[in-house]
DNA sequence: GCGCGTTACTGAATCGTGTTAGCAAATCTG
DNA sequence: CAGATTTGCTAACACGATTCAGTAACGCGC
């Protein structure tokens, strides 16, 4: 109500030109050859009237929209903002607005997700998840491109972007080999899943790479709590000949870890290093003392995703299907030199 | 490209009747009493079609769209999601969607952000801030609905929502004061903010409730970060007659004075009573022990956010313009009880 | 003064839906 | 059985843009 909404029309008739003209100079067409003068009149009242584009004519007329579709399971995890973050920074900057839609984790309820953001006229769709994993994808995703982020699909059907899990666990045990740990111990995330499986690959890896072997004991399998991994510390700590460095599975079991060392009289950073992974942005940086771990690209997928999006709208042939992004170590204060060098 | 995309016309032909007659049976427009038979035909051939409806023509047509521009700092903080959440939660329910736009606290993005939402038609606007405070709406706001979350504009001409931080406060003390505990301490987040008057003011009129009194030493000005929270615990418990419990501004502050309790070797929740404040998702229940603490109900703020703009834009009367949201007590096992009771 | 190319526009169709006004046939009313 | 009402549907315009196919005016060479 009260929609005085001033449309082309009006600033046509008001400039005295066509509708036709107006649209050639508000959307910049050059190759309509309008000349200065007559441009500047037109932008002029236009802006004189507060004149709003309505997109949803456009979307109509155009058969284009300027929105892309993005579900995620928001319910669950703090993660999704960041992916949000990256996504919806990239589509605004060019003029591209994102569409969240809820999937809850649930097909059906992720097949209305998608069945609605079609309805609005998307030019894309995101799916996105809070942790790294395949996933099925709904069938009607298919009529429109569609980007994975954090997740793929078992035929690789769809371009994705994941994290790159196994160079993120080399790194994590290269820090504690750089820093002279020979006795390094780990515990994981949950058994089978992507992140468990490449950052212990990427640190076993990075083990044999600087010469050094790692007894099968010296690996506790977690579940990402921070139960796991107070519980996983101290069994470690327990064994004859203690590791004097931890690479946790997530920051969360770092957490963990932090206490049980604490409680055993120990100071971390000191006697034991610890890196942790994920590098939550209201744990990590705020632990006492400050968790060196390695960050999962959240942001960085987001963009990605949207890139990638843009790319297969506008028809450029897509190179490079899947995609991995890296994981940067985060050096805070948690990993101590040890031994001589 | 390859827009089979079938529409009402298409409908109507292969059911034989008008696209008028679509177009009621489809919105269940019951007024226009078309009998059960043809309704059902024309489902039938709309599902066997496949048609999906053009929300860029509905909205055209009707002057009404099917969705709402939340407007936020998406970049800062992992707060926003859970006003997403709730929002978005709310606003599906209704088959209705959220636009989000990034501010990024910049007046000059924040207002860039609402006149692209309104150029999308939205039906009502939300602006929300990752922390309660006042703001300067931007004018162009005010051309539709909007309703503010978590913030509240110097004049209180838009309705807001925001958290109950005075007895947010109430209940934070009186858990404490419950538990028998008579010197009490506090460690403030930034001064000056609403949620630094809010919660102390709640304290003390909690104290105040139970007959207890505080000493000025008792309280120490934090700025919400886990330092201060450290350094605070390690002053109050430096003094003379520590006190046997402290209410820390947030849960990062919480976390610090864990860590300055452990050190001098004394026991959260056992020699130290701690309550928090926040309820953060990913810190507060995976404290060792797990903290007892305030939450602010971003959530139901978003939710709350929704239905109020339900209401304004179906032109209900608002009778609460001001809305404060209840925050619901968390309790876990950071406090002890205390002396006889 | 004719043909041709450029410049600076305009008219009209189109996108897919909502919505009002109205019409023919069937049914009811008295 | 005439007139009024209801039932079941349709024609046509509106919404606010984009876009294609022109076209009138003008300059220019010959």
């Amino acid at each position: 109500m009260t929609q005085q909404s001033v449309t082309m029309a009006d600033v046509a008739k008001a400039a005295g030109v066509s509708r036709t003209t107006v649209s050639f100079v508000l959307n910049g067409r050059m190759e309509a050859n309008i000349p200065e003068a007559t441009r500047e009149r037109i932008n002029q009242t236009a802006r004189m009237l507060g004149y709003r584009p309505n997109a949803a004519a456009r979307t109509l007329a155009s058969k284009r929209s300027a929105w892309f579709g993005l579900v995620t399971e928001i319910a669950t995890s703090p993660f999704a903002t960041d992916v949000i973050k990256g996504a919806q920074r990239s589509a605004w900057k060019d003029g591209n607005f994102l569409l969240i839609a809820p999937s809850d984790d649930d097909p059906g309820m992720e097949m209305l997700a998608v069945e609605k953001l079609l309805e609005q006229q998307v030019g894309g769709l995101i799916i996105a998840t809070t942790w790294h994993r395949e996933i099925i994808v709904p069938e009607n995703a298919k009529s429109v491109p569609c980007v994975l982020v954090n997740c793929f699909d078992a035929e690789g059907e769809f371009p994705s972007i994941v994290p790159d899990e196994v160079a993120g666990g080399y790194a994590a045990a290269e820090i504690l080999a750089r820093a002279g740990h020979t006795n390094i111990g780990h515990i994981t995330v949950a058994q089978g899943i992507p992140a468990q499986i490449g950052r212990q690959t990427g640190m076993k890896q990075a083990l044999r790479d600087h010469g050094l072997s790692q007894e099968e004991s010296k690996i506790v399998a977690g579940d990402g709590t921070a139960d796991s991994g107070y519980h996983g510390t101290q069994e470690l700590l327990a064994q004859p000949d203690p590791p004097t460095a931890i690479f946790c599975g997530n920051d969360r079991i770092a957490m963990g870890a932090y206490d049980a060392i604490k409680e055993l009289g120990l100071r971390v950073g000191e006697d034991i290093s610890i890196v942790g992974f994920d590098d939550q942005e209201i744990l990590a940086p705020h632990m006492r003392p400050k968790l060196t771990t390695i960050a999962l690209p959240f942001e960085e997928m987001g963009m990605a995703g949207v890139s990638l999006l843009n790319q297969m709208v506008e028809g450029s042939p897509i190179e490079n299907r899947q995609i991995t992004i890296g994981c940067p170590p985060r050096i805070r204060s948690s990993v101590a030199m040890h031994g001589q060098r």
